[in-house]
DNA sequence: CGGCATCCTTCTGGATACTG
DNA sequence: CAGTATCCAGAAGGATGCCG
């Protein structure tokens, strides 16, 4: 197989586990914070609802990118990291950011 | 708002636009290539229907980050390029490969 | 070759209500 | 607070066939 073929494949298997709308958000929110609680993603990302949010954060932990902690408060409070793994993600993050900026100026000028 | 809140909203408009399943795949499979056909693209792209290619590039085309040329030849032929607005997602495309790559091997030792 | 049209199934995801 | 459960509409997406 040829190097194109293989970086293709790369790039299709890291969108397998960032898929569906909501997983990059989710995850800028819980790095651009350290940590961050169930109901501040919420709040973070525009539009999920509690449903999808509990979804993702189920897929993100089982692939090892982010990790629940249940602090034993009253009423309790959960809280979400990224492991260092979800960590290497940050460039990514960033350079999207950037992007988005970028694309949101473009746009207004249209 | 918060620079936080910002960035956030950067990488949700920017994954607005690269919504989908495919749409990076896609955009990755012609950035490799410089240009590509739409046969080709369907190659690349493991398990991509026609139906779904079609519609994926027509809205990246909406959006300015591909361009379509048809060939004059016999059958015809059609050219996709990325547009120098498409271009600049390379870097992006580029590290997502990499971690890709790398997610392959961590999976491997599971 | 590069699609579009049609049919049909599956998945996504919103709204609302409820629980420990 | 941090979810779960249920219901349901609409979108995503696969299979197949057709066309210039």
């Amino acid at each position: 197989m040829e190097e194109q073929d293989q970086k293709i494949k790369a790039v299709h298997d890291a969108m397998d586990i960032l898929n569906g709308k909501w997983k990059i958000s989710v995850i800028s929110s819980i790095c651009y914070h350290s940590s961050r609680r169930f109901s501040e993603i919420l709040n973070d990302v525009k539009g999920i609802s509690n449903k999808m949010l509990s979804k993702e954060l189920k897929e993100l932990e089982k692939n090892e990118l982010v990790t629940r902690t249940v602090l034993d408060t009253q009423p309790i409070t959960v809280e979400y990291k990224l492991t260092d793994y979800g960590q290497s993600l940050r460039t990514i993050i960033d350079h999207l950011s950037d992007w988005g900026m970028a694309h949101r100026k473009k746009s207004m000028y249209k």
